[in-house]
DNA sequence: ATAGGTGCAAATTCTTTGCAGGCAG
DNA sequence: CTGCCTGCAAAGAATTTGCACCTAT
């Protein structure tokens, strides 16, 4: 199982308390998080824009993807494929209209998208969007 | 065919020229388009707290949609389906990460989501991302 | 005539950038 | 010790709100 710490250094990124907490924040919540939800759930303990700039380290490592969002707030989720360095992401979330969370639907196969010709598909998302069962 | 008046008269709503241009830009192009997009085409000839409450209006009356973008921008489009006022839309869509470019697909059919117990599901998007045949 | 739409100013929110000091390696 | 990381200040985008005037109906 992969530590908070062992991801920073298999990436090759120091070891520091605010992407410590911002990895075990994401591993905690089981949900996609919004810069605004790290903000608070950290409790002010780190300025905002060190959270902007961890945030778009995670991403250029590959250690987070972003999830697409209806809302206008960028979220981000942990990239479970830590290793599998293809770069042909496939994800699936589903996000409740109510509580607003997002979470990540497993076991689902998207369809095998005939593109028009020309056209070359480097990832998919497929955001469903609806009501949970906490809310309903 | 539908035209931009009849749209508008359809919905209830003043035709005025900012929602007449707005609708026949959407037209024109047949990419989705944001707010930038719009002022820019439509040469500044009008507000631009106008462009975003025109687009909020659009959406609240489901003559345009969201695309969803992985780059913060929010996108738009119009709804084809006008009429049918089911609200269990289905929207897929490409974006060229060279040009920027995000067209409709049409003729996929997304895959029935099984989704776990009490949740219920009322949209679905699919985002393909790669490259489009003029930027390859 | 009048409700609804528009433009302008300004407030808010979101995100990025520059720089100086601090800490991990 | 050295370069990367952080915090603070400030700039820059994106979006919303308030208000007075205008116009489609």
């Amino acid at each position: 199982m992969n530590t908070p710490h062992i991801i920073l250094k298999s990436h090759k990124l120091r070891v520091t308390d605010c992407r410590l907490e911002i990895i075990e924040e994401f591993l905690r919540k089981q949900v996609a998080l919004a810069h605004s939800d790290l903000e608070e759930s950290l409790n002010k303990q780190f300025d905002r824009v060190t959270i902007y700039r961890t945030l778009n380290t995670f991403l250029e490592q590959d250690i987070i993807h972003k999830v697409l969002d209806d809302s206008g707030s960028t979220k981000y989720a942990l990239c479970s494929h830590e290793d599998a360095h293809d770069h042909d992401h496939e994800h699936v979330h589903f996000k409740c209209e109510i509580c607003g969370e997002t979470t990540c639907l497993e076991n689902i196969s998207l369809p095998v998208v005939k593109l028009p010709e020309g056209f070359s598909k480097r990832e998919m998302n497929l955001l469903v969007q609806g009501i949970c069962d906490k809310c309903r």
